[in-house]
Parts: structure tokens; sequence; C-alpha cells
DNA sequence: ATTTTTGTCAACCAAACGGTTAAACTATAT
DNA sequence: ATATAGTTTAACCGTTTGGTTGACAAAAAT
């Protein structure tokens, strides 16, 4: 039971997978086009997954080891709170910019099925994931560094602020008369413009 | 040719489709369990809607033509810059406490067939739709009122704080560790939060 | 060399889907 | 009363869907 040749089948199907699912959703995907995206034979999904299910199971849990480390290194960094917030939009819409759709696949998904959540986070986010941040938060206010604000409040302002230009393009791009080149532009200036904005919003001067 | 009984099962379908579309979108919709839930047979679906586009269509522009106005008007007005955007956080996350799925339809969908927002563009939003909002931030630039800041990224910044929350609901109140109705408390807050938000962050103190 | 395991494919299948039909029913107009 | 137009339903239809089968080919193991 030594391998043969080339597996490179099972890599080429969850390739297309993620093309097709992550663009349409588990809804909206066919079978038949990830088998025609992959090159392959229809049968060869249920050969090397069992069903829609577990391979839509496949690229879903592939799309949030994706993201979901990036979260928590950065949150759990012992940097200060600012330089915190800089590398977070900018790490965090550089990779948007390169996986332009995961975003709105993953909270699409998890509105159709939110019970999916629980799987990803018992295994990912053993304790609270903002416990660390709430405390620096709630420290530098004590110390007079920035204004009083609810962590939460915090964390929903920057992460929407970083990922719903992503979601909303097609909305935004028409509303502001952007182009794909200009819209694209936009996102790469709030790589800095959201921490700014946001540090300024806090700070006590 | 005058009108018949209660014509009401018109409208039972138009209710029932767009509870079935906003919560499981046109991939996931089913014409016979939108017939369920409005209680009828699914024959009367295309004895009044030819087809399941026709009725999707319809449900879509029912839910632009619900939002659309809110943003023009809040835009159009003449108040003072800090009192519109106080104006539209507090309308907009009101108008989507009660419309939770609207949101995240729109976008979806829009997502899914980005040339929908033509048809939609071409009758609401004749005239760039932030050029007085932008003339105004620009003003008020100059007198020194606030920080220089592009108006798209102002007004990204605003919806994307108002507007994300709901859409992703499932995952930010498992991250945060919140339940129903402690989640909604946090979205209330954010009526007023995100308005004195976006102040602090471009107010010149 | 041959048996066994693994991989691939065309053809097929039952269920679910959006949509149609034709007949029955209801209410108004004559 | 009867014709007429609008409304509702059960049964049906062709297509698409996710999934299966069985034959066949390619490696590995013996």
């Amino acid at each position: 039971m030594i391998k043969k040749k080339e597996n490179n089948t099972e890599k080429q199907i969850l390739e297309a997978a993620k093309n097709i699912f992550q663009q349409k959703g588990m809804d909206g995907a066919r079978m038949q086009e990830i088998a025609d995206t992959a090159g392959i034979n229809k049968s060869m999904l249920h050969y090397y997954y069992r069903s829609k299910q577990k391979l839509f199971d496949a690229v879903f849990k592939s799309a949030i080891n994706l993201m979901a480390p990036k979260i928590i290194k950065i949150v759990e960094t012992d940097e200060h709170l600012f330089d915190k917030i800089r590398s977070f939009t900018n790490k965090y819409i550089s990779f948007m910019n390169k996986h332009s759709f995961i975003p709105t696949f993953i909270i699409q998904e998890l509105n159709r099925n939110p019970d999916m959540i629980k799987e990803v986070f018992i295994s990912k986010f053993d304790d609270s994931i903002s416990e660390k941040l709430k405390k620096q938060i709630e420290e530098l206010v004590e110390k007079g560094g920035i204004k009083p604000i609810k962590p939460e409040h915090l964390l929903i302002n920057i992460v929407s602020m970083s990922i719903f230009p992503f979601m909303a393009k097609p909305l935004l791009s028409a509303v502001l008369q952007k182009n794909e080149k200009q819209y694209k532009q936009l996102i790469n200036e709030r790589k800095m413009h959201v921490a700014e904005f946001v540090i300024d919003a806090i700070k006590i001067k």
C-alpha cells in the first residue's frame, strides 16, 4: 500500500471545489461543474469525497483554517494596541485581496447553517479569543491612553471596516462609481486608512 | 372585470416569497416551500408570477425599494455632517433590526449576479449619490472642522460598521460569546456608538 | 506472470426541481 | 338561469440533480 501514480486528482478536485463553492455557495454549486473545472469525471468526486456535503465540508474547513490563524496570531501578540490594529488591517486586507471570495463565502454559509460554527470553534478558540484583547484595552483606558470603549465594539468596528468592502464590492463600486481598478486601489488605501481612522477615534490627544 | 374575492392570494405569495428568498437566497429557495409557507397550491405561484425568476425579481425589487429611500433621504438633507452621521446610523440600524435578512440578502444576490445593480441604479440614483456628501465633507475639511478624509472612505466606514454586524451575526456572536439577547443589545448600543466613534475619528478638537 | 488493489469512466438511476395542463370551482355579468 | 371570466387544484411532464454501478485500465503485490 504505497502511493500510486501522481495522486494529484484529489488535489485537483479540492482546488476546483474551492473555486466553485466559494463563488457560488453550497446551494448554487453543481457537482458537474466542479468535475468539469477539475477536468475529470463526475464519479471521481464521489470516489474521493463521498458526497457533496463532505466535499463542501472540506472546502469550508480549508477556508476557516486559512483565516482563523491570522486573527489569532495578531490578537495574541504582545504589541501595543495601536500596532496591533495596524497589523490587523494591513495583513487582513492583504489576505482578502488574494482570497477575495473567502469572507463572503464563510459568512454566507454561516448564515445558511449557523450550527457549523460550533465545529469550528471547539477546536480553534478554546478560550475566549478576545479575553487578552479585552484586558489590554481596559488597561489602556484606565491609564488614560484611550477613550473608554467596549472591547466588543472596537473589535466589531475594525473587522467590519476591513471585511465589508469586500463583501459589498458590487454595491459599493456602483454607488461610488468606481471601476475594477479604482475600487481595488481604494481598498488598498484602506490597509492604512482603517488603522489610522480607528486610532484617531479612540486616542486621547 | 372588476376585482373578485379578497385578492389576498397574490400578497400572501409575495409575503411567503420574501421570507423564503431572503433567508435562503435564489439558489436555496424552493417553489414548493414558498407555496407551503403561503398555504396555497404551487400552481398559484406561476399563475400570479410567471416564473421563479419573476417572483424573485419582485422580492428583490421590494427589498431595494425598502432600503434605498432611507439612504437617499439622509444623504440629501441639509443637516450638519455630524447630525447626518447620527441620523444614518440610528435609523439604519433600527431598520435592519426589523428587517434583519435584507442586507445579507441584497449583498449576497448582488454577488451572485452583479448585473442586477444596473437595473436598480438607473432608476434610483440618477446622479452620483455621494456628490452632495462629497462637497459637504470637502468644505468641512477646508474650514478646518474635520481632518482630511476621502469621502469614499468615510462613507464606506459608516456603512460597514452599520451593516456588517447584521451579516456576520453567527460569526460575531460566537467569537464574542454572546447569546441572542446580548447580541441584540450590543447592536442597539451601536446606534449611538458608531456615530460617536466616527465623529471622534474625524473631528479636530 | 498473474493476482489484487486502486483509479477512471460512460452509462445509468431515483428523486427533486421548475413549470404545465386540464378540469373543477367561484363569483360576477347578462 | 346561464354564460363568462377569474381562481384553485391535483396530476402530470421534461430536465436537472446528486449519487451509483459495472466494466475496464493501470499499478502494486504476490
